[in-house]
DNA sequence: GTGGTGACGTATA
DNA sequence: GTATACGCCACCA
C-alpha cells in the first residue's frame, strides 16, 4: 500500500481534531481515547505541536487540556492567537481558559457513536 | 539502534 | 486540597 498518506497516530489525531464543530473544543484525553490510545493523551499533545507542518492546517486552537486551559497557546507564535482564534468563534477564553468549558466541550466520541 | 522529549492524565502521599 | 511522581506512546536527533 502506498505509504504517502501515513496512517500514523499522528493522521488519526489530525483527522479527528479537523472534525472538531466550530464554537466547540476538546481535550487530549478525549482525543487519545477516541482513538483508543486513552494513555497516549501525551502523544495527542505532541502530535498538535506538529499540526503546524501538516496539511491542511489543523484547527489546534481548539484543542486544549483537561482543564480547558489553552497549554499549547505557545506553539501558535502568539500565546494571544490561539486565545482570539477562539474568541472568534464564539468561544470564551479568560486567563488563557475556555469559559464554560464542560459547554463548549466537544466529545468525539460522542461524533463517532452513532 | 538508542535515548530523549513532550500542547497530558491519573494515581498516590 | 495541594504537591509530586509516574506512565503512556510516537516522533526527532
Amino acid at each position: 500500500m502506498a505509504l504517502h498518506q501515513k496512517d500514523s497516530f499522528f493522521e488519526q489525531v489530525y483527522q479527528l481534531v479537523r472534525q472538531i464543530p466550530e464554537g466547540r473544543v476538546t481535550s487530549y484525553g478525549a482525543i487519545a481515547r477516541a482513538l483508543g490510545t486513552a494513555g497516549s493523551s501525551r502523544v495527542v499533545g505532541y502530535a498538535m505541536r506538529a499540526a503546524n507542518r501538516a496539511y491542511p492546517p489543523i484547527p489546534a486552537h481548539r484543542v486544549v487540556n483537561r482543564v480547558g486551559m489553552l497549554s499549547g497557546k505557545r506553539a501558535f507564535g502568539s500565546s494571544t492567537l490561539m486565545q482570539q482564534l477562539l474568541e472568534n468563534e464564539g468561544v470564551a477564553v479568560v486567563d488563557d481558559r475556555v469559559v464554560d468549558f464542560d459547554r463548549v466541550f466537544w466529545d468525539p466520541q460522542r461524533d463517532n457513536v452513532p
